[in-house]
DNA sequence: TTGGAGTGTCAACAAGGCTGACATAGATTT
DNA sequence: AAATCTATGTCAGCCTTGTTGACACTCCAA
């Protein structure tokens, strides 16, 4: 049980009250986060879930529904509700995959990748701003804190996108 | 690759890759931050706001509706539907206020105090877990990050707990 | 007394999760 | 070729949690 001074180690960060500050700051900071994407989206007919498929099909062009479906953990048919809307609108188009074509794979129109810069512009801005009052080494920290938080199987998913299997 | 030596002026930590890596560390590290509670709380009937409303009645016992509202950012009639199932089923009880009587002091009751202790040591584990493994200058930096994203007034209920105006 | 603040509540609605069941096209295996 | 598996779509229904708008009540303060 021994939490606090632990010895030669101090282990102060490690108290609960520092833990439930760590906590608090999770859900304070996810609140900033997604508010100014929120903004813009609620003057369109669009929600989060919107953003954050554009969001990774403009990362990743080309990628499959089920790439898609592993990436932002919900069930297909949630998915299939906000792609309709996609496709309908014009944002994203789906390609039937050349080597198995069974997969559709998704890419941005122009007028999708339109809505995503607005979108992620809106968000860089406030990272950008929380990055550089933070600096260089704070940033590490809070990106070593935040892949340490993640499920190992998200964790995958974070890093291994420029290389890992597809 | 280039992390974070921004020598003289470098700023490599502001590009915009290294700002879509930020993006992503919190879309998927809040997705493990919640886990846990979630997987308690879907076993029982309660759901995440149910969650949030015990963590800051826990954390501030006696604090009234509108700071209560204050703090989690929702409409009255949003939380009330919560709150109305937690005195239903006895885990917070709310007291008439003593100079002001149209106040309703929450208060977790016996009951309500084991709950968010079951959820809430879930989720610190997850949280000093990754606190270790990644070190107290990481946490540090995590924090520094954290608060410099949220919205001015996030950032006061966030600081002023402890001290600032009841 | 009058106005406003703190609160509760009813009704209606929307977004975005979920499950279950079923359909179809194409790939793979036997 | 037949059987099966995989990737995907879709229909139907349900839940939680957010929203507005409207109205009522209690109590504090001017």
């Amino acid at each position: 049980m021994a939490e606090g001074a632990s010895g030669s180690e101090g282990l102060l960060f490690l108290t609960d009250e520092q833990l439930r500050k760590g906590i608090e700051a999770m859900f304070f900071a996810y609140r900033g986060f997604t508010a100014d994407p929120d903004r813009i989206l609620g003057t369109l007919d669009y929600g989060r879930a919107h953003h954050r498929a554009v969001h990774f099909i403009n990362r990743s062009p080309g990628l499959t529904v089920s790439q898609l479906l592993g990436l932002l953990g919900v069930t297909k048919q949630s998915l299939n509700r906000v792609l309709r809307t996609l496709f309908d609108d014009d944002l994203v188009e789906a390609r039937v995959g050349r080597t198995d074509k069974r997969e559709r794979r998704l890419h941005l129109t122009v007028k999708g990748a339109a809505l995503e810069r607005s979108l992620s512009d809106a968000q860089r801005a406030r990272m950008r701003a929380a990055y550089r009052a933070a600096g260089p080494e704070a940033v590490q920290g809070f990106r070593t804190v935040l892949e340490a938080m993640m499920d190992p199987e998200m964790r995958r998913q974070y890093q291994g996108l420029r290389e890992g299997k597809p």
